[in-house]
DNA sequence: TCCCTGTCAAGAGCACTGCTCTCGGTTTTG
DNA sequence: CAAAACCGAGAGCAGTGCTCTTGACAGGGA
């Protein structure tokens, strides 16, 4: 794809990738917030200066960053969700053991876009498509499951009301046919996933259910089945 | 309390809480990471450099405030769950609600205790007992309402097997007599609970379930019930 | 009462940060 | 081939956390 470029052209998006590698080497061992861009182009042994051509400010170097993070981790989602699965609790189980597994190998870049909010930043729009990748993995699932009979809830599982199905129309469009009941489970069991693998990297299971391969699997399980899958 | 003080006891610890209160107030316009001595000691209208008599680092300073929110946090569950109810899911719906309310009114706060943990920062151990108020809250609910024969779940859901029965001993201990199956369950709960606080205030539900009252009402039900509460 | 010890605010200074601007040199384009 | 666009280097600004020294003050013991 670099076909037809100018030597300039491709110079600058070698350049613009090993200033992102060299950010996302020093994020790997300082924090977020730590990530100076004097480091990084001394790191590449240029001028500080000099790496304001390619990011305008240290902000939309960060932006470049949670971009390629929310890629990553919904790539991770989609291979693990590529295979052949027996049963959709299957394809649900290892989704949901590929994200834990991507976030616990990449804490930082998953602290950069499921953590605090960067003081000051806007999450511009241009993040809002690969976050989404994550979540329409799920979706998918249930809707498959769904489109197979393999969905069950008991009779008891109240309607959404309120704005609610208003709300969830949009999460309707990507799994067409799905009960609003079920939808809003998924919305739930959602929260309950990336809550759970935040208070792990965060520290917030350290004394009670650290490790927690263990409550994870029992977790995911558990809310595998509250969403109707069993 | 300042009884049999010096005088210059009591300036101290007057000053320390002036400094903290003046770190909050631009911790609630600011973020966390944009927390400046420097600014602080500006609005106080004393020199940078005297800070630090009363707070060794900008960590230091950093774990007074998040000891500060775990303890304002823990009060705010606190008191939800401390007047009458008629039945425990309505003690259980209120804290929830309480929960977050003050994580709403304080969002950078929030985010200091449960958002992405501070580059370099290691919590210090004083910061576990405090953090321990609002689960404590949650697990006396369940207590008591187990106690009082509230708690009832389908016979279907498992027994927690592989470590967790070891480490949910840790919860039993607050809990005394609460089956296992419910209190992993509570856990799970709880880490959902927390999820969806998050995704709320760091913006993640924005375009499909924000505002999120609606959904935090449905949701905190469907996991009342989820854990025996009905 | 005096004095000495511990505490305090102040100031200068170090190393670092993000960011801006200007200056030449190179590359691409018309 | 000239003009325009782009590039890296360097200096510089305002801000940061933090350290060290200096001089003033208060409190308890002689």
């Amino acid at each position: 794809m670099n076909a037809g470029r100018t030597a300039r052209e491709r110079a600058r998006a070698e350049l613009t990738e090993e200033i992102k590698a060299a950010a996302r080497r020093q994020l790997a061992t300082e924090g977020a917030e730590s990530l100076s861009l004097r480091a990084i182009s001394r790191e590449l042994g240029m001028v500080s200066s000099a790496l304001y051509r390619y990011f305008p400010s240290r902000d939309d170097l960060l932006t470049g960053l949670i971009v390629d993070a929310y890629d990553a981790l919904g790539t991770a989602a989609e291979s693990a969700a590529a295979k052949d699965y027996e049963h959709p609790i299957q394809a649900w189980l290892a989704v949901c053991a590929a994200l834990r597994e991507w976030a616990r190998a990449n804490p930082h870049e998953y602290a950069l876009i499921y953590g605090s909010p960067i003081s000051g930043y806007q999450a511009p729009q241009a993040t809002v498509e690969p976050a989404a990748r994550t979540p329409i993995v799920l979706l998918r699932i249930v809707s498959q499951a769904h489109a197979e009979g393999w969905l069950k809830l008991p009779g008891d599982v109240p309607e959404p009301t309120g704005k609610l199905p208003e709300q969830l129309d949009v999460i309707a469009a990507i799994a067409p046919g799905v009960p609003y009941r079920i939808l809003l489970r998924v919305v739930i069991a959602w929260t309950q996933l990336f809550g759970m693998i935040s208070f792990e990297l965060f520290g917030q299971l350290v004394g009670t259910m650290d490790p927690a391969d263990d409550f994870y699997d029992a977790a995911t399980r558990q809310m595998a089945k509250f969403i109707g899958l069993s």
